[in-house]
DNA sequence: CTCGGTGAAATTGTATGCAATTTATATTTC
DNA sequence: GAAATATAAATTGCATACAATTTCACCGAG
């Protein structure tokens, strides 16, 4: 059970600690579909769980109530957030919208070091696609979205790069509720595609070939299958 | 003194009354540059001016803290955030990417009533603009990224609307700090260019207006006049 | 057995208290 | 008078207390 993928650090700018700490816990989690989509948190589960007062793990449920990984509801409490088919398509457009350029400009800044950095996430990708379990399939879906992190930083928009955080952690939830044969994370060898272009400088390519990969990953969910919502979140309440 | 323009809500799924109403009115009162970069925001000084404790409070500038409004240094309080030139730059760049496919978006998807809506924003930003005082100033800086806020919200996709949201508020500050001519809010009739290609439904040339748009702005940008940082800032501590 | 209601337990929203830290003020020293 | 230091005030970070609300279990009526 080793970590899988180096852990992108979820900010910089570490504000406080402990809530920030709290909030990078459940991303992960979240990511890593460790977390369905729907789940309570109770607040002083989770403080207890860390050790610390429920003032600090509101500040990190309201965090993630903002960037729309949890719902928090008045006087009922926070839960994982539950996307609706309709937020779905709003979360891959906005990926549409995103990406593209990110590739395009990843494609200008890339350095050697960062090529290697992608030649080395490529090969754990496989290496965990390749292996069974459900904790190496946690581990696959992880890496996968970490391409995209990674694509994001080297792009060095620190604010896309927050945007791209928010809309792969809530893609996660995406495909845990619609997904369909979870070879939506897999996506085979697109990454490497991905990577080619990015080797290549060709930026154009690059940008259109993560469209396509986009465009793969929201192919393979079905949307009706609302699968078993919990109700509450089905009629929308 | 009327309000102007009829204020966008700030978000449709109000969760906790009022840290939300408080997270507006900074809101607010940071795009109209009634409040300037650096401000500190003691947290019992809004608690009293809203009445609420500090709790509340907190819960609001941790809210603006994540949206890059606020900054929270620790044990420090918070204060009004200073963008340096470089988050500028990020800030400017990420509008180049998203508000082309905005436009883009909102071209399809306008309905004749939203037109409407576009022709008398665009009378009032007029009228704001030719009268004089530091009120009607501030109303046509809110009014302006306004604009750009309603386009967002025709184009349909709340997720990039949430992100220009926080892009434009962004801007404001940035513009608050490097804006030479003051001219940056006005940008003469180029919201009326973007509406006519709204309205002739090009959205090839919607995207290329509003790029080249949002380029006049950051040229009449100065980054060299970092003007009067409170020098804490200036160093980056 | 199901439906509706009642009370207890659990949970959240907010205010407040206290320690830790920072900021401002006063005082000393040179 | 300026710099350095000590002291007091202001402010934040966090935990906790308490009221309001929701959730749950139980029970009786139909």
């Amino acid at each position: 059970m080793k970590p899988a993928t180096e852990t992108v650090p979820l900010r910089d700018d570490a504000q406080d600690d402990r809530s920030q700490l709290i909030r990078e816990a459940l991303y992960n989690a979240i990511v890593e579909r460790r977390l369905a989509p729907g789940t309570k948190l109770i607040e002083t589960e989770v403080g207890e769980l860390f050790d610390v007062s429920r003032t600090v793990v509101r500040a990190a449920l309201q965090m993630l109530a903002f960037e729309g990984l949890v719902k928090i509801e008045r006087n009922r409490g926070a839960f994982i957030a539950y996307p609706s088919p309709d937020e779905a398509r709003q979360i891959f457009e906005s990926r549409r919208v995103i990406e593209p350029e990110i590739a395009m400009r990843a494609t200008e800044r890339m350095a050697m070091a960062d090529i290697d950095m992608f030649r080395s996430h490529l090969r754990e990708e496989e290496r965990l696609l390749a292996e069974r379990g459900p904790n190496a399939r946690r581990a696959a879906i992880k890496a996968s979205g970490d391409f995209h992190l990674m694509l994001a930083a080297v792009a060095g928009n620190q604010i896309l790069e927050r945007f791209m955080r928010e809309l792969i952690a809530r893609s996660s939830l995406v495909i845990a509720l619609y997904g369909q044969s979870g070879a939506s994370s897999c996506a085979r060898s697109e990454h490497a595609d991905i990577l080619g272009a990015l080797i290549a400088r060709d930026g154009k390519k690059a940008a259109s070939t993560i469209l396509h990969h986009i465009d793969h990953i929201e192919e393979d969910l079905d949307y009706r299958a609302a699968g078993n919502a919990p109700l509450r979140q089905a009629l929308r309440l």
